[in-house]
DNA sequence: CCGCTATTAGCACTTGGTACTAATATCAGT
DNA sequence: ACTGATATTAGTACCAAGTGCTAATAGCGG
């Protein structure tokens, strides 16, 4: 079944970005092309070679694990970061993160990143939410950039806790407000909050 | 400055997870041995080739980023529900709604579960989040089944408002207690929340 | 000097490529 | 049907960063 030089390289090009660990041989196989078509196709596009690929990814987490929590386990993306002071993530809603009646996302999206700012903004090994308070003030649509912006509002480090405040906006337009205590974990003690 | 096998292979390590990115020729020059020492030294304290290395790092990110939050409607499985009353999903902590490093469930997750239950109890085609107060009361983890009963304990039918609480119990423990103000949304106002 | 560990060297082979050249296939237009 | 252009395939040499293996040498303790 095969198709014409376009649609191969389309689907190529999503093919690899779903699972960038392909090589050139399997790629061959679910084209049915051969290799040097692959590697011609990847030259046109210029898509790396697989072990750049791979690196790419990994230098991203690695590179962005700062101190505390790794960036991979962010909803959003960080776009900066200052240890205990400051954060801002980025997010970009999808179809997938929307109703589908009516476009709207789904809180949940908004809550998880701002909390996953939240948690990536201590400067520790890990921290766990305790409380928090959201405010949801204006519905944002697929299609939209979610602009997070946490700040540390409070430092409690007797209890080993910290107070962050974070809002979201779209547009310069505040869609979400939310504010977290946060409890810094130490090693020993894994014994509070989810 | 050459010290003994067992410092250089201390040190070794330590110079492989800072860095993983790290070549054998470079790590030879580092500690001024032969790259066939270096080789040694891996095969001894088993560490894998640096590709391999990249290659797990890689991994790891690749796969958090594709977890993120599902697509599903609903988080959880709803098991009971009488509308505009009250209403009881099931959720199984799986390992990738865990942190990696202390299999704890991620916020969002307990928060997801509780606000799309809240949503479903809502008699209505359509309703959002306006606020939320939460609480992560103790840890879940991976293999863990959270329940979440939800109830709705005051109506505002004139404000379109409805407030409902939702307790999340693993074995019969609360883990997580949610307050959340809800906006039935009617077919023309799709105007508030997120 | 023997024995032992540690270190170094060298070679063949592997993966997943790049870079390049050359041959062939396919199709469009005249 | 023939020409050209584009697309595809084939093949070679080469590279990085290894593994696996054998063998030689260094250094030191008793």
């Amino acid at each position: 079944m095969k198709r014409t030089k376009r649609e191969r390289q389309t689907a190529l090009k999503e093919s690899i970005n779903e699972n960038p660990f392909v090589t050139d041989e399997e790629l061959s196989a679910e084209f049915d092309v051969s290799v040097q078509t692959i590697r011609l196709d990847r030259m046109e596009l210029s898509i790396p070679e697989l072990r750049e690929r791979i690196k790419h990814v990994a230098v991203r987490t690695f590179e962005d694990e700062v101190k505390s929590l790794p960036i991979d386990e962010v909803i959003g993306e960080i776009i900066d970061i200052e240890l205990d002071e400051k954060a801002i993530s980025i997010f970009d809603v999808k179809p997938e993160h929307v109703f589908q009646r009516n476009q709207i996302a789904r809180g949940h999206h908004l809550f998880a990143q701002a909390n996953s700012l939240a948690v990536a903004i201590m400067n520790e090994e890990l921290a766990l939410t305790v409380k928090s308070e959201l405010q949801f003030l204006r519905p944002v649509k697929a299609g939209q950039r979610i602009v997070a912006k946490a700040t540390v509002i409070d430092r409690q480090p007797e209890k080993n806790r910290a107070f962050v405040k974070v809002v979201s906006t779209v547009d310069q337009v505040t869609v979400f407000i939310g504010t977290f205590e946060m409890y810094r974990m130490t090693e020993q003690s894994e014994g509070e909050a989810g």
